[in-house]
DNA sequence: CAGGCAAAGTTGGAGCCACAGGCGATGGTC
DNA sequence: GACCATCGCCTGTGGCTCCAACTTTGCCTG
């Protein structure tokens, strides 16, 4: 039956079962381009297409000079929660429930509303937010990207800033305002990671991400908005509904 | 800039531009692999690579003999909904709401739990349940692919059965059986589709899924879980919480 | 003995060519 | 005018080769 199949998928084939059934471990290295022509007898052609297939799978990365290997670690995986204990930090829980240390650079900045956002805020096009950038990394290493854009009302500063450390959740900062949040929504997606965006995140090609857009609403009014990126493949979005309470 | 950047790359973005702002429509033909090396002087496996990184991130399909076109709709999304006004069906209000005719057909039968559904629903290994298969449908063409696995105690019937049509949703079920829904829990991740499910998706190469796995909970007890796969480009998700209520 | 350097191996990019099989348009035949 | 066969174009697969950039290893020199 494997018979008129084309000859990449033979490989393919026999390395990911002995990447999934655990013959090859985690780490493991991976036969070069000139041992799978022999191993297999196929081209080089074939060898090269069937290892792009495995990356971009992402069961195994491969670095220039070093050969490929077995994904470290295909997946432990932290949660991401959007019910959590306010003030909890979902992600610092994550990082610490998989012993990494978490730590955030971010940047805030007053800025004009691109339209997409300010629809989402219910504004008019470029009116003025304050965008903050994050990067949320785990032992050093980024693990997911944000933006967040807030109403300038409710934001304390409006010059630039920048730091290290985590930042208030939403939820206490405006309750600090003494405005309440009531409700936060999020829609969820899959896209192409951006060049930069794969780049930070050290991503293999071919692996996307998940795309949340999180908007924070006070009753009727949306007044923080933020999009979340990273890796699908690594992180899972866990939500909790009650249903009809 | 774009010096040293490898020579596909150029290819990639210049069409990407035209697609994303555009010039080139859905449904346009893409220049075919010669037209490319004559347009953009670069090679045959350039031209290539190109088209198969934009089929990848799923802007173009190709077909063989005919050619690589603008992929129809590029994504027109209607939503996945988890919180919804039951007893209404989340993927039939999105069907209806996009104009396409919802359809179902699915099939049921007495199964053994494996591992992983058995520790979802707190079973031991190879218990009895009911397994049901959906393959929900728009306009006749597979949307989403659903395997919902419920404990034996409330199936209404442990004979295989199998039918097309809108099935009750689960709260509504367990409401008739006395058995009141309080949690819906999901757990929601990227990963690579199966062969088959690549294949009745009508997946582009390339295109990854989102995999929701969902357990109805009635108290501390879970007494249905799903797994429920979708293209994550074309849908979102949409989610509502209530913060403190 | 240590440090540095060179060689071997590896990936990723790129070019060229060939062939099988699907698709479509064109032209010829009935 | 309708229908069919043929031919050319296009993709997917696959083979071979070369090169640049990078890593690792191990040897050699100081």
């Amino acid at each position: 039956m494997a018979n008129s199949d084309p000859v990449y998928l033979r490989v393919v084939e026999d390395l990911r079962r002995q990447i999934v059934d655990g013959t090859l471990p985690p780490g493991a290295p991976i036969p070069s381009r000139h041992q799978i022509t022999r191993k297999y007898s196929v081209g080089e052609t074939a060898a090269r297409h069937a290892l792009r297939v495995l990356a971009q799978e992402g069961l195994i990365v491969g670095r220039v000079g070093s050969g490929h290997r077995v994904r470290e670690k295909p997946i432990l995986t932290p949660s991401y929660r959007s019910r959590v204990p306010e003030p909890h930090n979902p992600f610092a829980m994550d990082m610490q429930a998989s012993g990494r240390q978490p730590t955030w650079s971010w940047r805030s900045e007053l800025a004009e509303a691109p339209p997409e956002i300010a629809q989402r805020l219910q504004l008019s096009q470029w009116s003025p937010v304050i965008r903050v950038r994050f990067v949320c990394r785990g032992d050093g290493r980024p693990m997911q990207l944000a933006t967040s854009y807030e109403l300038v009302e409710f934001g304390q500063s409006q010059a630039p800033e920048e730091g290290t450390g985590e930042r208030r959740s939403t939820v206490a900062r405006m309750a600090a305002n003494g405005t309440a949040i009531t409700e936060i929504s999020e829609s969820v997606h899959i896209r192409v990671p951006q060049p930069s965006e794969s780049d930070t995140l050290e991503l293999p090609t071919g692996v996307q991400v998940l795309h949340v857009e999180r908007t924070y609403w006070a009753g009727e009014r949306p007044v923080e908005t933020s999009d979340i990126v990273f890796p699908g493949d690594r992180f899972r979005l866990v939500y909790g509904i009650p249903v009809h309470p």
